[in-house]
DNA sequence: AACTATTTATAAGA
DNA sequence: TTCTTATAAATAGTT
């Protein structure tokens, strides 16, 4: 704007320069000024000429202190929360890095795709294989341990139950002794022993149902796991 | 410039208000860009919308923080020649109050105008007045001691140039003897002795005309300070 | 965000 | 520095 349109760059004459600074100083402080008011926006405005002679406009009714302050505490806000992002996407790096790592792992364990398991060498197949023979091992002992706890269990609620059944069959007999009318339903159906005690009768229908289980006595070998197996 | 002419007030509308901001915003960054390339300058634009949102202009190749630092020390060295300047003031104050006085004081003893005398009260003016007294009687003594040394150095000298005198005499009596046909000249003119020995001859002169002078012998009393007042 | 009629800023000259 | 003025640049209102 002007009769002639110039050139951005250094004006070389002395003279020619100071007059366009103090024109355009000029001419910045009132557009800093007119933001201001028109946007009730607070503006710093400090400037040195070549000669470091200082000039500033600062938005009225504040000080330079007090934007200067805003802005170092705004720049501080900007770096707390850049450390903050920082430090969450390292977390995040690392947490993806393990978690590729593991993803590894387990297809390495699984054999997925020859293209997996072409990464690793012979030792570090053999050092595999060897991880994952003791990893069964440890699997079916553990395996075991429950099936044992399981059966035990189970034993002894057998035990408990025949001896219970027992104890009820001597006092059918005593009552059978004394009302003969109710002996042959013995050996038949069983609603009026149902009746007579329930919970007692069911307990037993139970014991006969797990009586003819073929509980295994740990007789080991390849085939009792594969039972164990089945089981789990 | 617009297609209407704006006022400079704050703009009511909040959509209208952060579009111009926007805009003009942009507009004095460039501005401020420019002036740093045209004149070499040192610019620093901070501003805050009124939603606080911060925007920053900085002169390329400059840090913020390094143009705040120059601007508060400008300020400090502002300050610093501005309590220096006042320390100034206050010294040149100070002085002048003490010139005031001691004209005043002066003018009292010189009992310049009967205006100046009516500002003191009658103790004051007893008390000036024994002040007075006082230093004429110092003024007094000092100048006794003055003459009194000036006359002891002069009585001296009589001393010491009658002495020569004599020593002269004799002298001239031991060349009579050889040369009686000088002895005529001993009370006329005194032409010939110049002639002879003119350094000798001139300090007799001297010694005859101070032993016509009246050496005072300390007779003391009011009397001896009027005739030292006199020479004074 | 893009357009454009206007206003505003300013380069050059005095 | 200030004024003038032709011209470049910015931007208010609109799409």
């Amino acid at each position: 704007m002007g009769r002639g349109k110039i050139e951005i760059k250094l004006i070389e004459n002395p003279t020619n320069r100071q007059v366009t600074y103090s024109k355009r100083r000029n001419g910045i402080f009132k557009k800093a000024h007119e933001l201001s008011v028109l946007c009730d926006a607070k503006v710093s405005l400090i400037m040195f000429s070549k000669n470091n002679k200082m000039h500033e406009y600062i938005t009225p009714g504040l000080s330079t202190k007090k934007i200067i302050d805003q802005y170092q505490k705004t720049l501080g806000d900007i770096d707390l929360w850049r450390s903050h992002y920082e430090k969450m996407l390292e977390n995040l790096k690392k947490l993806k890095d393990i978690n590729n790592k593991l993803r590894r792992q387990i297809r390495h364990r699984i054999g997925e795709g020859g293209l997996e398991l072409d990464d690793l060498s012979f030792q570090q197949l053999r050092s595999l294989e060897e991880d994952m023979v003791s990893s069964i091992a440890k699997i079916r002992d553990r395996k075991f341990h429950v099936i044992k706890t399981r059966t035990d269990t189970c034993r002894k609620k057998v035990r408990s139950l025949e001896q219970m059944n027992g104890n009820l069959l001597l006092e059918l007999k005593e009552k059978c002794v004394i009302h003969p009318q109710f002996l042959f339903h013995d050996e038949g159906e069983e609603e009026s022993a149902v009746a007579l005690a329930n919970g007692a009768s069911t307990l037993y229908a139970f014991c006969q149902h797990h009586s003819h289980m073929n509980i295994p006595h740990h007789h080991g070998g390849e085939g009792g796991f594969k039972d164990d197996l089945r089981l789990a």
